[in-house]
Parts: structure tokens; sequence; C-alpha cells
DNA sequence: TATTGTTATACTCTATAACTATA
DNA sequence: TATAGTTATAGAGTATAACAATA
């Protein structure tokens, strides 16, 4: 790969194909979108041997720690629009991983199967074997202070 | 809206449609996600008015600060993948923001229009404001601090 | 009436595979 | 051969609108 000295050619030369500065950088938005991107398609990859997609997976904990939890407040919870909660409550409920609890209600009280409870549980150390491979990158400390500040910026 | 004193009902009670704990919220994939969603549905929102999306509008800002760039070393820049951006350059070029630099050539040079000029110009200026509009949730300090630690997630 | 669940639909972003053309 | 560009396609995630059932 060639390499030019700093940050390649200026902004109005024409470019030789190197290393190009990327003024996008120094924007949160940038480096969110990137963070985001790299974090979550590591998770996906490791949820992948369950067969959950980080939604599905999300719920599927979520329905484990709040039994009888309907799916207007899981959307609230994670940010999930009620449109897009129906088709991922029914790809867990076909799965054998969810169930309703008063199948003759509309307001649906949602709770785990024993199958369910175990895939959460296995979910869970996914999630956290995602936490875990930060560390080379973020000391403990450094990742408590980044959940304050993400924290900050989408919360009310 | 009814609330509860303090996270809800416990783990194993049914739930009362109330707010709920989410344990979820002290990952930092958790954080980051929902913080990404957020400040890029507002960017989304900001160039809405020029017709751009976001990828459109960070290659056309690219390929404005590196006249002659080819499609692969933005891509390379900006973690889109060779097939994605060829759709993208397409579309640019189609609306007049972006043309080729070497029409017979097979490596393909780009630059901006003057038209696209102008749009990359409105396009830094939603960049920004949707940076601005950060200030509130975070001091510059903070600000600063947060794109070193996202930095360290993603890059090498 | 307000909330819940559902369906249909569309857009954005991302990913892979297969192909052609070029250096 | 390695890189660049293109096309087709698929899968995720997200958004709105419209409707029926329920509290």
């Amino acid at each position: 790969m060639t390499l030019t000295r700093d940050a390649g050619a200026g902004p109005n030369e024409p470019e030789s194909d190197a290393e190009i500065s990327n003024p996008l950088e120094f924007h949160v938005g940038y480096q969110l979108r990137r963070a985001s991107a790299a974090i979550l398609s590591r998770l996906a990859s490791l949820l992948s041997d369950l067969k959950l997609t980080i939604s599905e997976a999300s719920v599927l904990v979520l329905v484990d720690d709040h039994p009888g939890i309907t799916q207007s407040a899981l959307g609230r919870a994670l940010g999930i629009h009620r449109a897009n909660m129906a088709p991922l409550a029914a790809i867990l409920t076909e799965r054998g991983l969810i169930e309703r609890s008063q199948p003759g209600s509309r307001s649906i009280g949602l709770k785990t199967t024993k199958l369910g409870r175990e895939q959460a549980m296995r979910a869970r150390q996914c999630m956290e074997a995602n936490e875990d491979a930060l560390l080379p990158a973020l000391a403990p400390d450094q990742r408590a202070a980044l959940i304050d500040l993400l924290k900050q910026i989408w919360q009310v």
C-alpha cells in the first residue's frame, strides 16, 4: 500500500490513491455511526449462532426479565415501533421462545417458554462477551464514562 | 401516564403497564445503538430539505474535499462497500452534483460540479447544526472526550 | 376516545456473489 | 493477478398509514 506522508494531498489537488483526510472524523455523529456499526456487527455475528438478530435477542431478554409485558411497553423500552414489534413477536412465538399469557385478551402479556429462557440466557452471554471485547479498546472507567455520555445524548 | 415509584415491578411478577427496568441500558452496545439512532435521525431530517440522505451527503462532502478521488477510496474512508458506492455515485451524478474527471478511464476520479459545491456547503452546515444541537446534552470538553472514546472502539 | 395489535408498504443501509474492465 | 466498477439480490432496521379490537 502506498503511503503519502501525513494526510495525503491537499484539498485542491487531484487525489493520489492513498489514505485520505476525512473532516467528518471530527463529528460526534460520524464517530457514533462508525462505532455503533462496528460493535453491532460483532454482536450480530455472535448472536447468529443462536439464529437471533439483535432486535430479536433484545426483545427476548426483556420479555424474560418482565414476564407479562405487552408489545407496546416493549417497544417503548427499546425504541421499536409498534408496527415493527408485531412481526418480531410473531417470529419469537413461532420458534417457541415466547408465548402469550392470556390468549383471549387483546392487550397481550408475553412471557418466555422454557426454551425461551434458555435462549435468553445464551443471548445475555453473547451480549456480555461483546461488552468484554471492548476491554482492549476501553479501560473499565472509560467504559463507564462512555455510557454516561451516550445516555445524555438520547435520553430526555 | 401512570408512574410506579422506581423501576416498576420486580422481574418475576406480571408487569403493570408502566416504566420498565431495562438491564440493556448498562451495555455500551445498547447505548451506542440508541444514541446513534437519535443523532442520525435528526441529521436525516435536516438533510431531507436538500433531498440528500446521510450517505449521499457524506460522499458529496468528501468528494468536494478531495477532487479526483475514486469510488473505492471513498468507500474505504467512509466504510461503505464498493458495491454500494456504485448506485450512490450514480444518483449524485444524475442530479448533477458530481461528475467523472476522466470519462474514458476505468478507475474514475470524481469531482463536484458547481451545483455540487453549493450543495456540499449546505450539507456541511446541516452537519454542523446537528453537532451544535448536542451542546445542551454535552459540554464542549465532554464532546471531545466522547469523540476520543468512540474512535478507540472502531479504529484499529 | 385512546390504546393496542396488525397488515401493507416503502426507504435506507448493509452484505455477498458474479461479472467485466483495467493496471 | 490484483484492483475497480457494476449489477442483482437479500436481509435488517425503521417509518407511515390505515384498520379492527379493546379498555
